[in-house]
RNA sequence: GGCGAGGUAGCAAAGUGGUAAUGCACUGGUCUGCAAAACCGGUAUGCGCGGGUUCAAUUCCCGCCCUCGCCUCCA
């Protein structure tokens, strides 16, 4: 096992290598639980699933820390819009967002804390910042924590690189007016009355914690000081990673994560999600369509996390013939093998260059190639019991490492019954057919097609599906 | 304006200093009365444009064009 991934930190490859010598522990900035979650959000989510995968499938264990964002402006606002409390509302999405997560096959995390419940560690934290003269009270009483004081601020998105464009973003924190410099950031904020009743007491008076807070108070007490990875999407880089970073190298004696892994965008018809465009899809949304969360999680791994991946709905369904090339494959080989249990745990086997495309900074859609290569270099007539089980354990293991889950065989899918008279006309051409009747048979073919049936034939009868 | 990512067949997407994986779609064949399904094949002399380095570049260098993202609470 030996896993090379990208960090952002260093621009360059890593061999990822516990920091204790035995689990990787790492961290993922969760969802803002304040709607349903769209694919863009689940390709971050899938590609960590499949990092986390990869990594204990090559026998590595993980310590798994994803984060529920409970409290912000955002959550405040809707849940009031929904006349519920905060605790209601961010539980019923919550609810949701597992249930999406359980439909993707993406393994829960070990750990799962929100903001709401560590509102305590992320208090302790400010005092601390305050204390080391990294942070100061505001008039209001909030709290800011002061960038010029972290000589590294700046690292990770290479800020000193950058010309920031000020004009737009000083219009928009007119109201924080009692900041010292501009590019200090909230880590406290004082009671608003639009906050209605979501606030919590403090040392510098009630109110409410920070976003960029949160996720470092809580990689903190589950992961300690220093850890091995930190993971997000890529518009997290800058400023939430980077804030994180201040203000954990700032309260602890630790460097934080030791490196960092973004995820990147995910494009819809080539250009960015919105609503607005309308082509900002959920899981229901596609699952309406007729595509299951299987086909979308295929979908959402089929190019390389680094690179924006195009979404459409024809590439959906490419996703869906290309998993069902794989079903009919296993099937083929469970015919060959009918006793053999399949066994993920025996390694890749025949997969082996699959398999080792995952290792080389996580190439999904190379491994991907390298499984339909297997396939079709297969003879299924050639190949004897030992061949047929061997392919099928190193695709279990490939299937884990992926998390897909292949569609079982179409006689498990309750087939639809047609409706009398489309059975009756199938009857009638079949009828037809028998006595050689070719033009009239394809009539009655062309009329079952046109109301939405299509007619199969076997040796000894046919059958008619939905088109 | 700054920073970053990217432009590879109809669509999607890997990859490489020596001549382009893979999926879908399309298409030829086998099979079928014809289809469907299945199976066996085929399809980029080309990798945004123009230069340069090299025996050799899609791959390295320079310039240009275009797309997308971020630029203070978007995964």
């Amino acid at each position: 096992m030996a896993l090379t991934l990208y960090d952002t930190l260093s621009r360059k490859d890593h061999l990822l290598q516990p920091l204790d010598g035995r689990t990787l522990r790492f961290y993922c900035c969760g969802p803002t639980v304040y709607g349903p979650a769209h694919i863009g959000n689940f390709r971050t989510f899938v590609t960590q699933d499949v990092l986390r995968r990869v990594l204990e499938q090559g026998g590595l264990p993980t310590l798994h820390v994803r984060n529920l964002t409970d409290v912000d402006d955002k959550t405040i606002r809707d849940s009031q819009k929904a006349g519920q409390s905060l605790g209601e509302f961010t539980a019923f999405w919550t609810a949701r967002f597992h249930a999406d997560c359980r439909a993707l096959n993406l393994l829960p995390p070990h750990h799962e804390p929100s903001a709401v419940a560590h509102i305590p560690h992320q208090v302790r934290m400010i005092e601390t910042l305050i204390q080391r003269g990294h942070a100061y009270e505001a008039a209001d009483g909030s709290v800011y924590f002061r960038v010029g004081s972290f000589a590294n601020y700046g690292r990770l998105s290479h800020l000193e690189d950058r010309e920031l464009k000020t004009g737009a973003s000083q219009a928009q924190q007119s109201d924080e007016y009692s900041k010292d410099a501009l590019a200090d950031f909230a880590l406290w904020k004082a009671r608003r009355p639009e906050d209605g009743g979501n606030f919590w007491p403090s040392p510098w008076g009630e109110g409410r914690p920070g976003w960029h807070l949160e996720c470092s108070a809580m990689a903190l007490e589950y992961l300690g000081e220093e850890f091995d990875l930190h993971s997000g999407g890529i518009d997290l880089i800058f400023p939430h990673h980077e804030n994180e970073i201040a203000q954990s190298c700032c309260s602890t004696s630790g460097n934080f994560a030791r490196h960092w892994f973004h995820v990147a965008h995910l494009m819809v018809d080539g250009g960015k999600m919105s609503k607005s465009l309308g082509n900002l899809y959920t899981l229901e949304d596609l699952a309406q369509r007729g595509f299951s969360p299987a086909e979308v999680r295929y979908c959402l791994i089929s190019g390389h996390y680094r690179t924006p991946l195009n979404f459409t709905l024809h590439s959906l369904q490419s996703a869906a013939a290309a998993l069902g090339k794989l079903a009919k494959f296993r099937q083929g080989l469970c015919a060959i093998t009918a006793s053999h249990a399949p066994q993920s745990s025996n390694g890749p086997g025949p997969f082996a260059a699959a398999w080792s495309q995952l290792q080389a900074d996580l190439n999904v859609p190379a491994a991907l190639g390298a499984m339909f290569s297997v396939v079709n270099a297969t003879r299924p007539a050639e190949i004897n019991e030992a061949q047929a089980g061997a392919l099928l354990d190193g695709l279990a293991f490939m299937t884990q490492a992926l998390g897909l889950q292949l569609p079982e065989a179409q006689a498990q899918a309750p087939a639809q019954q047609a409706p009398a008279e489309i059975l009756a006309l199938a009857q009638q051409r079949w009828e037809a057919k028998a006595a050689r009747d070719w033009p009239l048979a394809d009539r009655l073919r062309q009329e079952v097609e046109a109301q939405g049936w299509v007619i199969k034939d076997h040796k000894t009868g046919f059958e008619v599906q939905p088109k």
